[in-house]
DNA sequence: TCTGGGGTCCTAGGACCC
DNA sequence: TCTGGGGTCCTAGGACCC
């Protein structure tokens, strides 16, 4: 039996929550930032129709700003990871199969569905989350996921689909392929695409009726997946329990570039102590830990980037020990000189912390760290995070390398200080 | 002056071992 | 003259996704 898959993606997701919480700003052009309000990450319609760019740095969008009278917002994720959870929630009324797949977008494994009727499912999803909710979606359906992500794509754009396309009909799937160009397809990215370009495939249709050997030369085995998808032969299942972690990152770049040890020192030690707070909420230990440091990629001068990659003795998920390591390894990748732009620390051959591998010695002294992990974790989770913090953090005022969010809205929804009001 | 963060998978090449 | 073959582990880098 063909399988069946709906993907549902919120539109202009970050944009949609903040508008659900001030609908003065419906039919506006508005923008969401990135951390340090450097990037555009967000878009409402009316600003992709007045030429802003997806992640434009904003000090180049000014004149377009000012000029239209953009709404901008620093990113606020307690509010979007809320939303996004209301939005799950409403989505699994439909079916017990959904597959979280980001922040706002799930697959729904339709298989069992009589097919006559999927759109007019497809449009139900699409009216329960919107009143439930707030957020408009798109919902594409077909018989793989590449091929639910073009649907989507199309339901988003066109005003005849009005959210919701059913490519299982093969009638419009043709079609539907021809419009799609290339760089618009799922796992197709810059290079591909040149790549695929240069080759005369210029549209999806053209690529899923292309040569399997030619694309395996340059596309690999994930090209080769991509043609089966193409043709309806489904490659990638619905995955419902994500498997577990292979690694933790925590990198941020600083508002201003930092030229001073003991600040680098601080922001490392800070990005450990989060990661291992990661860590331990996925039930993990790293074996390995890595630290990097670089100044600013986009300045030609004086470039430097580094970075130290320590195997741990035995596998921990212990802040203080781990910071230790994060300072050890950055002793020998810091050069005095340079002003550094952004730091981090990845965890790496992670392992689940239910087993404890260490020499008896160690032991005691295991179990005891672990206690404090857990006081630690649960006054943070009481209290809010950083109730509780290592000394190496830094004192809160002094933070130089904390990022700036100038524009934020409030947490409507995980605050109890930040309720809208109603007046 | 000002340019995000966090992931995954795949491939190639070197070191090392038997 | 003719200089093996294969496995594993690690790292780096490239490609993609949101």
């Amino acid at each position: 039996m063909s399988s069946t898959f709906a993907l549902v993606d919120c539109n202009n997701f970050y944009v949609s929550c903040e508008r659900v919480f001030n609908p003065g700003l419906m039919g506006k052009p508005v923008v969401v930032l990135s951390n340090n309000d450097g990037c555009v990450i967000a878009r409402s319609n009316e600003a992709k129709a007045l030429g802003i760019p997806m992640g434009a740095p904003v000090f180049k969008m000014q004149d377009v700003i000012k000029a239209h009278g953009v709404h901008v917002y620093s990113s606020n994720y307690a509010l979007y990871g809320d939303m996004s959870q209301r939005v799950m929630e409403a989505l699994s009324e439909f079916t017990p199969d959904v597959e979280i797949y980001s922040i706002d977008e799930a697959f729904l494994d339709l298989s069992g569905f009589k097919r006559g009727d999927l759109a007019d499912y497809g449009r139900s999803i699409w009216s329960t989350v919107r009143t439930w909710t707030g957020v408009p979606v798109s919902v594409g359906i077909a018989e793989t996921k590449t091929l639910a992500k073009i649907a989507n794509r199309i339901a988003k754009k066109s005003e005849k689909a009005q959210g919701v396309l059913d490519l299982t009909k093969s009638l419009y799937r043709d079609r539907a392929l021809a419009i799609t160009q290339v760089e618009d397809i799922w796992g197709v990215g810059r290079s591909y695409a040149t790549f695929l370009r240069s080759v005369g495939i210029n549209n999806a249709l053209e690529l899923r009726n292309a040569p399997d050997s030619l694309i395996k030369k340059k596309m690999g085995i994930p090209g080769l997946r991509l043609l089966q998808e193409l043709r309806g032969v489904s490659c990638y299942p619905l995955e419902q329990c994500p498997p577990p972690k292979n690694e933790i990152t925590v990198s941020r770049s600083f508002k201003h570039p930092l030229g001073d040890r003991a600040d680098v020192n601080e922001a490392v030690a800070a990005y450990t102590s989060r990661g291992a707070e990661k860590l331990r909420a996925a039930h993990r230990e790293a074996n390995i830990l890595v630290v990097f440091l670089m100044t600013n990629p986009y300045h030609r001068e004086s470039r430097y980037f580094n970075m130290k990659t320590i195997r741990l003795p035995f596998s921990t998920s212990d802040t203080s020990e781990l910071i230790r390591y994060a300072h050890s390894g950055l002793d020998e990748i810091y050069r005095e000189g340079y002003r550094y732009k952004k730091a981090g620390v990845i965890f790496r051959d992670l392992s689940s912390d239910s087993h404890i591998q260490t020499t008896l010695f160690d032991y005691g002294q295991k179990e005891t760290s672990k206690e404090i992990m857990r006081a630690f974790d649960s006054i943070n989770q009481r209290f809010g995070s950083n109730s509780v913090r290592y000394a190496a953090t830094g004192s809160t005022r002094n933070q130089k390398w904390k990022t700036v969010r100038q524009r934020c809205s409030p947490s409507y929804t995980t605050n109890w200080d930040q309720l809208p009001k109603v007046s």
